[in-house]
DNA sequence: AAATAATCTTGAACTAGTTCAAGATTTCAA
DNA sequence: TTGAAATCTTGAACTAGTTCAAGATTATTT
């Protein structure tokens, strides 16, 4: 069952009993995506957090001159959203779009604060993980700052392999804050030379 | 006394008793730090995450070529820390100096997961936060690759008018991500010209 | 009140990365 | 299996921001 994958990223941090996978399960809701299919959308008030039991997406802003840019890549076993929106329930600054067909988790925003009365530990998890995740968020903005195109895209590369065969070249380019046409000539370059 | 804005500030988003007080002032410890003293420094493990409750600080980064880049800043009523060195109890990438005289109410790795135990809805509250922080985070990715340096130092200025005051002006640009010179002529074009 | 250290400014030469345009290649739906 | 859409490549012209160097100004310490 799809919730498998799910508890068991969730007893890494905390330790779930039977009844409260079940509450689990009573206040989440499995969404299935087609491709391009988008889980939500800038504008409007994002209404779910998402984890992903299978597949690939993107999180992304479109600025005023209509350029995307991608906040997060999301695979299995990650979570995603614009969570501004969703704390908030407020309009939202960032879409989210499946790069494959992809399953996912959702947690609405009333069923989650009944998720955090019903099993507090899950305040911890989630303190956790958001730590986690702003840890990365910085350390990307320090990246961004202290080293060129070419060295971000090695490193990209390394720490996430398999999303770099998954997705397409333009996505990581705009994930590493270039122009496609400059990641393409950073490839040709990497080929030729060293 | 030093604690009431703590008090106060966690008081925003749960409730604490005067008991859970108490155990909250026996668990923490008052810090004081000279102006450009280190609270904690890169290489070395972060043995306490800090919360301000006066003056200013930054938390930077310094690179190969010995460049230094601002990670974040903080004033009265933030919290500051190489999180990931804090969590992990590993060496930091980042240090946190005090750019005034200042005072921080400062958080051990053991007392905060005593604390988590004694007070669990702390739990929820350093949810919350990191939540709006990690929020924050994503924003400034975002606006650096989509914003020029001009217009991301309006922002600064909207957002942050207090900061803009108290800290020099290079380190401001490398909040930015960009040089000193380039901020200085930055705002020369906004006195001479709009 | 000096002396030193820290910060800020300015200009000239440079470069990492962008933009535009056009064609080549790959993917996917019908 | 073909046509359309999406993606990738390449080169030429450009620009936002950097680097270096030197002097001016402002803080801080003695």
């Amino acid at each position: 069952m799809s919730y498998h994958t799910l508890v068991q990223h969730i007893n890494r941090h905390v330790t779930l009993t039977e009844a409260e996978v079940e509450i689990l399960k009573s206040l989440t809701r499995i969404k299935k995506v087609r491709k391009r299919q988008f889980v939500s959308e800038q504008g409007e008030i994002t209404r779910y957090e998402s984890y992903v039991v299978e597949g690939c997406l993107r999180c992304y802003h479109t600025d005023e001159d209509g350029n995307e840019h991608v906040v997060q890549f999301a695979v299995e076993d990650w979570w995603t959203a614009d969570l501004h929106s969703f704390l908030t329930q407020s309009p939202a600054h960032f879409s989210v779009e499946a790069i494959e067909p992809s399953v996912l988790i959702q947690f609405g925003y009333n069923e989650m604060e009944e998720l955090y009365r019903s099993i507090p530990k899950l305040e911890r998890f989630f303190r956790t993980i958001t730590q986690r995740a702003y840890v990365a968020s910085q350390k990307r903005i320090i990246t961004s700052f202290s080293k060129d195109a070419s060295k971000r895209y090695d490193e990209f590369r390394n720490r996430y392999p398999t999303i770099e065969q998954r997705v397409p070249q333009y996505m990581i380019a705009s994930y590493l804050g270039i122009s496609p046409e400059f990641l393409s000539k950073i490839r040709k370059r990497k080929l030729t030379n060293g």
